[in-house]
DNA sequence: GGGCACTGTCACCGTTCGGCGACATGACGC
DNA sequence: GCGTCATGTCGCCGAACGGTGACAGTGCCC
């Protein structure tokens, strides 16, 4: 019964919505498989994400992941290859127009490019929450890729500008890092963080406001 | 051939290590289904916390979690009730002895308090991971009895100091309380957050040093 | 003693997962 | 025409999962 054509060929026309045959292209496979396991990522988390769902939002056999990408290792690897371009595509790299004269005006304006930066982008909010969930090889490479990234960017940004005598600029800037994340996080999980809602335009102003009030006290 | 008797009664004999059989009663299981739960989730996380594993971490059947429990989703409930004590276990009701002036003396020592809380207690690092890793009804109920529990000795501590004037608590309090998370979740997943190594008690104590001059610029 | 509720145990179901071998079909060189 | 290789597809495997019905032993009450 289950190998009888005239039974199972109006179902699988049914669940095949592109009758077209999927074209002899690797590299628009691989394409197509690397960019359903971002958006499935981004989407769904890192709890159900796996070979067979990867394929099935590909639309191709989960055999190719195999062959093409060595299977999930290495199709995290290569998304993380792609995340080293991430600030350069979401942040901008000028000052918007404005002089920053000293250190405080950076790391405020930073501040607040990284948590707009990070709210706009699911996949990589998913990353930090993968992060701090696992201890895996593939966080762990992932991991790596992304705050490399991000360490280029703060570099690139600081300029010519000299961070403050006698306080640990790397400590200090960490726990910032660390609170815009985790704020981030907890918004895009539950709407709130600490008691603090955050949800509406102006939940996020009211946490804008605490976070420059924060880096002005630390940084003058 | 699976209902074969004679085939399969060996191997049963041989994984009963223990012959003795579980004594009957019932609420000595459940602390122990309970127990094991808890450990469960603190060593491994909640990704692979399941009726399975957990059952087998109790030594006992996993109907007994769903007879006593309900499921998972009580089991979790039983979590969540006994985190109400958290706070009151893991941190000192009074003030060590000192006088707090001011309020940002009390934050200050409130952070520090909260942090080394948070390094010392794998469960609640583990809720916390899980809740901006996830939304579902299991963690927003987990969530909300440590939230609840949280802003209790927060209030209790604050005791009669008032806050400062013309600066939102809330929000900066909450902001606070993320980075303070983010970096215990950081380093306990990875050595590390942004840069800044969290292995060593030296490492420590320059997070601990970056936190406080963090506070008391924003305080005081 | 005879029911009866409670406790613990077991086997089984359907599903999903990661992973792999085998096969079909297209493209291209000779 | 023919072989060869790359590409895509199919079906299977063993394992683990959540969940459930049935059964065995125990002790208590009538």
């Amino acid at each position: 019964m289950l190998n009888d054509p005239m039974v199972l060929t109006p179902v699988a026309d049914a669940i095949r919505v592109e009758p077209e045959k999927r074209i002899r292209d690797r590299s628009a496979t691989e394409k197509a498989i690397l960019k359903a396991a971002k958006s499935l990522l981004a989407e769904e988390g890192f709890q159900n994400f796996g070979v067979n769902a990867v394929a099935r939002r590909a639309g191709c056999d989960k055999q190719l992941i195999y062959r093409y990408y060595g299977g999930l290792n290495g199709l995290v690897e290569a998304i993380g290859a792609d995340l080293g371009t991430w600030v350069k595509d979401r942040i901008p790299e000028d000052t918007g127009g404005m002089f920053l004269l000293t250190y405080g005006d950076l790391m405020e304006r930073l501040s607040l490019l990284f948590l707009e930066a990070l709210r706009d982008d699911p996949l990589v909010r998913r990353i930090v929450a993968w992060e701090v969930s696992e201890n895996t090889e593939q966080v762990r490479r992932l991991s790596e890729a992304r705050s490399k990234a991000l360490a280029n960017w703060l570099d690139r940004m600081r300029g010519s500008l000299t961070p403050p005598k006698g306080v640990d600029v790397v400590a200090v800037n960490a726990i910032l890092i660390a609170a815009i994340q985790h704020l981030v996080l907890s918004a895009s999980a539950g709407g709130q963080c600490a008691g603090l809602a955050l949800k509406t335009p102006k939940d996020w102003e009211k946490a804008a406001t605490a976070l420059k009030r924060i880096v002005r006290g630390v940084y003058g």
